[in-house]
DNA sequence: AATCGACCCAACCGCCCCACA
DNA sequence: TTGTGGGGCGGTTGGGTCGAT
């Protein structure tokens, strides 16, 4: 399309941050609120673009990140929610509290892509499961990294890839978005969450990307339980002078999922299962962005 | 101990969608 | 109706790390 970069990038640091970037980014964020992301770097004292602003607040210095360690329920998730989905990654994060997209890229990338090929299990392809895996090998997909040589080679192991059986037992969704939390500045200089937009706007790709979310989220709401879930999903801010979880007005939306969510991932595997699959799951999955 | 190759993951890039003027 | 800007998303890159030789 040829559009004009987000900024001219002329005298910007590109690259990791620094900690003195990172807290720069932090404080202003913890002052202002997100949003703005173009403006932010100048009114932040940061030399980055808005951009790469956002991406390290969204996939780094939040406070509700969860970081490494994905539990084999996580992981068992990302597989099916792939298969449902494909490579929409935000979605898939949005099943998994404190985890981002990238992280969850990453993480299929590096390790979910392999196992399953391993196993035979999905058609990277298609990125759908196969229903007969030993009549159909799985084809040698794109998905993977350019710069992955080898299948199963040699590797730290980090006690993920060792490929196990697929599972049978069904693991409960997560249905928090914790990207949809929008945080707000407000006068009294504390942050909200606006549970009625989950953006910045009315009704972004955002929005459509969430609305499953915010459909599974009234349903939470109905089943209550609120904020016993841990889940190690603390804020932090013992080594980060960041948001306390207590000043976000979004506990509920740390919900438990019992009953409804159960029948609704219970939804989710049936249509996993279901001979006519590609139809329904496709349309499935386009009813979740509706 | 040095070298090499495989892998991981933070960060970047380009594109797209939506809101708004 | 159209153009523009802001923000989000998925794909890709490349430096750092680690294990094998």
């Amino acid at each position: 399309m040829g559009r004009a970069p987000c900024c001219s990038k002329v005298g910007l640091h590109k690259g990791p941050w620094t900690p003195k970037e990172d807290a720069l980014l932090t404080k202003y964020i913890q002052a202002h609120g997100e949003g703005q992301w173009k403006s932010l770097p100048k009114k932040a004292g940061l030399l980055r673009c808005g951009k790469s602003c956002r991406l390290r607040w969204m996939n780094y210095l939040r406070p509700d990140i969860k970081r490494g360690n994905i539990t084999p329920e996580e992981d068992d998730l990302i597989i099916r929610m792939h298969s449902l989905l494909g490579n929409r990654w935000s979605l898939i994060a949005g099943r998994l509290p404190g985890r981002t997209d990238n992280e969850i890229k990453n993480y299929w990338n590096t390790h979910l892509s392999k196992k399953l090929k391993i196993q035979g299990t999905e058609d990277t392809d298609t990125h759908n499961m196969l229903e007969n895996p030993q009549e159909e090998p799985a084809s040698d997909g794109g998905n993977n990294n350019k710069k992955k040589k080898k299948n199963g080679g040699k590797k730290k192991n980090k006690g993920k890839d060792n490929a196990e059986p697929p599972k049978t037992q069904v693991y409960l969704p997560k249905p928090i978005r914790v990207k949809a939390m929008y945080l707000q500045r407000t006068d009294s200089n504390t942050f909200t969450f606006d549970s009625n937009s989950n953006s910045a706007s009315g009704s972004t790709s955002q929005e459509k990307d969430e609305s499953p979310v915010t459909k599974e989220s009234n349903v939470v709401s109905e089943v209550g339980n609120v904020g016993e879930e841990s889940d190690g999903f603390g804020f932090f801010s013992e080594d980060h002078d960041l948001v306390n979880a207590s000043d976000i007005e979004c506990q509920s939306y740390f919900p438990t999922y019992h009953g409804t969510l159960q029948q609704l991932y219970e939804e989710y595997f049936q249509l996993l299962n279901m001979d006519q699959g590609q139809f329904e799951r496709n349309s499935f999955a386009e009813s979740l962005l509706e």
